[in-house]
DNA sequence: GTGAAAGCGCTAACAT
DNA sequence: ATGTTAGCGCTTTCAC
């Protein structure tokens, strides 16, 4: 095994007590002894333990982060941005990727406390009983990124998904279109599944415009999803002009299913997603998507649970609202 | 703060040996004792210290994995496939995302280190000679996952890239092309940039053809070097009749270079990609590749770190190699 | 300026 | 079947 403290002490010929304090970089240590120290550290190729540290400061800086999926574009974008900022705050990440699996969530959130974790970032929002009671009864700070916190208890960082849903309705019917198809997610999401829906009603109930019910669908978020949708869709007699999709991988979905039967876009349909994954881009046509400001979301989430890390007393009233941003492309065009 | 198994204790009125016990599920305890214990486990919503018994233990159940860019479709793959063997074999992930940073690659395994992570996996293959000395002095288990080990005293789990990229190519030339270009890495990169390369050159060599220089070039594995690459090759008064990208994000960046200029793929140029990452079903026309065995890949490299760690003597000869496949889809055809 | 000793939360001999 | 105690590697009073 690795050399430890007393190893060090020993070959140095001093006490552990010095040891710790050359390691701590303290004043008052004398050039001797600071020599003595580093090179015995230097050769038993010392490196302190975080584990022993951890325990004595009852502090471990990680931070557990519960990850609906990896393999998602938008999930690997704010958790490459989280990193980073939680990189350079000197916090460590424990990723658990829950694969929209409940049990593996309930476990990961077990371990995160049995790991003495110094807070916790949940991306997921699908939630059950005990997953609830878990964010109640929690010791550590919890921060919900890009979702909507549970309860009013709990800090959330994400966008407006009602208005950023009615802006991007607005904008697609001040382009001239009134057959607006809308992909949704799960309604039991109170973030994006509702709240996007109820954007999308509003913008359309503002506008006069009765929602088709034949293009209004529901999926999970997912790529498959969003083409399966568009594939119903394609075979009915009348065609939406524009189908808004609340995810972006749906909207590639959707894209994917157009382009598959032969039909143009934006053409003859114009698609439109929500996220503003990197994915908007590398497809052709790119994708016209309604963004949520991606690296802010993640550099925010980790400042702002870094706060109820180190202030316990930290309070707020509400959510951290980002602004969020229609990004025009190429799959999406105006109807006159 | 939460409580400890002290607390627990007084609270049972036991001695702290015997809740440990009962934590531990240990035979012979008394049914009252039990109930005791876990009654006060109940009402302190007591959860023991993983940081303690890591301490104790001197073994910590986490594993930390070095991830060159999590943006990267092939990489995410990997990660959630290796998350998830990981999770089931009680492993925890501590993330570092080292976006192509030395500095931070370096950080982050003496970050393990003090950690004292269980054992390290790496994916990613540029390293200068600090990093080199840490893998040769490391006390813990370092595995190499879809790239090559620098020394032999590791282990890699990985396909073999020379003979993958020759079965590209050849499969290519018996298809009736002759005009192949080939995308490369970077060539200081023994995985994938050379051994790729020279597989590619092998196989023009074996069937008697001569690779065109202006043909051949080298990007960064990333997309927008593909279209960069594709651009130069599309401006030449010839063109190949294929490009083989080195890397799927490569061909993606090709395959939309050659799209927004108009060229039509595969009619006019084909395009085949290395890695098989979920990008090349997405984009449309799908692209060809020469598929590594993704969660084939996530899933070894943790059984044998699992091997190296719980068994100090357990030995190999050489690497652990997986076998490739060849997918076609729409982004390339034979050329009569 | 340096050291001895207690203690963070847990487990594992070693008693009884 | 249960309790006492030492010790994992470190930091931090408290002494000198």
């Amino acid at each position: 095994m690795g050399a430890s403290i007393k190893d060090v002490a020993q070959r140095a010929g001093v006490s552990v007590t010095s040891v710790s304090r050359v390691l701590n970089g303290e004043k008052y240590i004398s050039k001797e002894l600071l020599e003595k120290v580093n090179r015995a550290i230097e050769e038993l190729n010392y490196s302190p333990s975080h584990i022993a540290r951890s325990l004595k400061a009852q502090k471990t800086n990680i931070i557990g982060i519960i990850v609906p999926d990896l393999t998602n574009h938008f999930c690997s974008t704010i958790l490459s941005s989280i990193e980073e900022t939680a990189s350079a705050k000197g916090y460590n990440l424990l990723v658990g990727n829950i694969a929209e699996n409940m049990e593996k969530e309930l476990k990961y959130l077990h371990i995160f406390q049995t790991m003495r974790v110094d807070g916790i970032i949940v991306m997921h929002q699908k939630f059950d009983e005990r997953i609830l009671a878990f964010f109640e009864n929690a010791a550590m700070p919890i921060l919900f990124s890009s979702i909507k916190a549970p309860s009013s208890a709990h800090l959330s960082v994400m966008v407006d998904d009602y208005q950023a849903a009615f802006d991007a309705t607005e904008h697609l019917i001040r382009s001239g279109h009134t057959k607006i198809a809308f992909f949704g997610g799960d309604l039991q999401d109170i973030t994006s599944g509702l709240n996007r829906y109820r954007g999308y009603l509003e913008a359309m109930k503002q506008h006069r415009i009765v929602p088709d019910e034949r293009f209004v669908k529901f999926g999970d978020y997912k790529l498959p999803s969003g083409r399966r949708l568009m594939d119903e869709i394609l075979q009915l007699d009348e065609w939406p002009t524009v189908v808004f999709a609340a995810s972006d991988d749906m909207a590639v979905g959707a894209l994917n299913c157009a382009l598959d039967r032969g039909v143009r876009v934006p053409e003859e349909i114009s698609i439109i997603g929500f996220d503003g994954s990197a994915i908007t881009e590398v497809v052709r046509p790119s994708i016209t998507s309604m963004e949520q400001p991606v690296e802010e979301l993640g550099r925010k989430s980790i400042e702002y649970l870094h706060q109820l890390i180190v202030n316990p007393e930290f309070t707020f009233d509400g959510d951290i609202v980002l602004g969020h941003r229609l990004v025009e492309r190429e799959s999406s065009r105006a109807r006159r």
